[in-house]
DNA sequence: TTGAAAGCGTTACCAA
DNA sequence: TTGGTAACGCTTTCAA
């Protein structure tokens, strides 16, 4: 039984007595083998537990079957959210799934590619980090001809698939919604402008601006970094404005959770001296007090198509794609001023 | 420079004119190696970007590397804060992890412990689902030799060494907490009994109840799934009842969750009507209205110990040990009746 | 129908 | 100081 190591097809031909190639051929159903060693070779197989190493395939073969995955982190809801689907996916075409994290440092995204890299992995999907301003880390997986494909922060449309939200168009709405609701003032906290999704969100907060006929104010509109810190601070700041807004859209889930907790300090009730959206898929936007209006991402379906799109240029190289995967708006209490009560969407839970 | 194909040594050797084995030594400046060749081999070595195939390594040595992960799923934040802390150990320590998710499914963790033995980790850290009750899936690594670690929800502690909270000692300190701060019909909702953190937190909490004087009332206690559904089954149970709790313990996050939604539902207060305690280590106890209380747990420095039982069990077998980790009680606004107003611990936030 | 041998990339041992 | 060779586990010719 070679207890402890693990069982090969020498230690199956040995017992049996016949050569390795036979068993090899044997095992996989080859036409060419006599009916009565199949049975055997496959009954011993089963007894001894045979598994093949997949290093030794991995080794013959040069595809490993493992993709990687680069974030910024796994806590956040969004991006375990988006793993999900991807390990969905990748498991069912027979791939595992390496998963590593940038904290949202430049220097550490450049590591995890090249521990990506020297696993072999056949390719990568990932999120940039908030740092990250130069792309030759990931422009030079091309000559070593390993596939990219990125969701949400993403960079160099042209030259990788990428899939995101529909982050323009949701943000319009989330500010029209915010509009129509009772709110004059509205304001954006975003994050660094460099990132594709912040000018994205911002335009969409903007355009509505301007279909509403609203000049824009440069004081109402805070991007400094996306995280629960910058979300209290630029709160803070809006709120010591000699005119503050009496609405915020946060492009953030933790952003929105930091603003909230400034408005509260601050005494103000929300929704009816500071209307609040977030964006985020979590729960959580349930719970808090008053429960959250939040653009909502599918973010299993993101992770799904991610995957597909990148099993796809795996298969077969082909011209980069970019994918859109839209978004909806759950209203819940944070948003809708009191005098302007609407009926809740099917979406709030 | 061989663009698309990875570099191996041979290509290194045959363009220097040198053999395999001397570039392999050049490489890792074994000591026996001319000066000169050294740093030939390296120079080319860079500008050609040589990495070692790992596969051929793990093939030669038999140890890839790599480190496999059972847990019930990847959103819950529990589980994402461990597997943070088990990943830095294992990078530090030049392992790679691999990631499977049970569903909370015993079917799907046979599979996911099938998938791990396939990919030939060098050991497991595992935390069991909720289904599971038979362990044979996990006591027949042993003839593989292959090392298995559990945290949280552990199982047989005689064969298998494992981190665990301080169950008993939690649930009944916070138990005395609710009891020292105005309730007097403490219940508990858990899961299903089979698992061994159910049955160390409701013993914690039966003793807290002994400890004073108070007589066990079987109504009080609901214990059927760890789940946000049961959590909301369970207190409009509870709350139905001719002569309701006025504090709830919950054994989990999610159960807190759904029974604050029954509460807020029954129109009742929190704390004033009835008081409540998760267990949780999430900062979105902090958000939800009122703040909860909640038993915190050290996630990071569980995964972080779970990572080292495991490297120690793969370096050298020794007999099974239990790690315990200490929580603490993050008193917040949703435990403490308003007549009963005490100090805040300093863990609040 | 079966077996022998080469090859995947690397290391380690033995010769030179 | 170097080179040749065997070995890791498997597949795939090529021969028998």
């Amino acid at each position: 039984m070679k207890e402890g190591k693990h069982i090969s097809l020498k230690d199956l031909a040995c017992e049996l007595g016949i050569s390795i190639s036979t068993v090899s051929r044997a095992l996989k159903d080859s036409p060419e083998i006599s009916g009565e060693v199949r049975l055997r070779v496959k009954a011993l197989a089963k007894e001894w537990n045979y598994r093949p190493n997949p290093f030794a395939m991995s080794l013959l073969k040069n595809t490993p079957r493992i993709i990687g995955i680069l974030i910024p982190d796994i806590v956040t809801h969004f991006y375990s959210s988006i793993i999900t689907g991807i390990d969905n996916i990748a498991r069912q075409n027979g791939y595992s799934v390496i998963i590593t994290s940038s904290y949202d440092s430049y220097k550490a995204e450049i590591q995890c590619i090249e521990d990506l890299v020297n696993v072999r992995v056949e390719g990568i999907i990932a999120c940039l980090s908030q740092e990250t301003t130069d792309y030759l880390h990931f422009t030079s997986l091309e000559d070593l001809n390993i596939p990219l494909v990125f969701f949400d922060r993403i960079c160099l449309p042209d030259v990788f698939s990428s899939v995101i939200a529909d982050n323009i168009e949701s943000a319009r709405l989330a500010t029209l919604h915010l509009l129509n609701t009772g709110s004059k003032r509205v304001a954006f906290i975003g994050g660094a402008n460099h990132i594709e999704i912040v000018r994205q969100r911002k335009h969409g907060y903007l355009q509505a601006l301007r279909e509403y006929r609203i000049p824009i104010d440069k004081d109402l509109v805070f991007c400094k970094y996306m995280g629960y810190s910058e979300g209290y601070e630029g709160a803070c700041k809006l709120l010591s404005l000699s005119n503050p807004p009496d609405a915020i859209l946060a492009m953030t889930d933790s952003i929105a959770f930091g603003a909230m907790k400034a408005i509260k300090e601050h005494r103000l009730r929300i929704p009816d001296d500071i209307s609040l959206i977030g964006y985020t898929d979590e729960m959580h936007s349930n719970y808090v007090d008053p429960p959250l209006t939040a653009i909502t991402h599918q973010t299993h379906k993101m992770g799904q198509t991610v995957c597909h799109l990148l099993l796809k240029q795996i298969k077969k190289r082909e011209k980069p794609q970019q994918i859109i995967i839209p978004t909806y708006l759950a209203v819940r209490e944070s948003s809708v001023k009191n005098n302007q009560r609407v009926p809740p969407t099917k979406n709030t839970i």
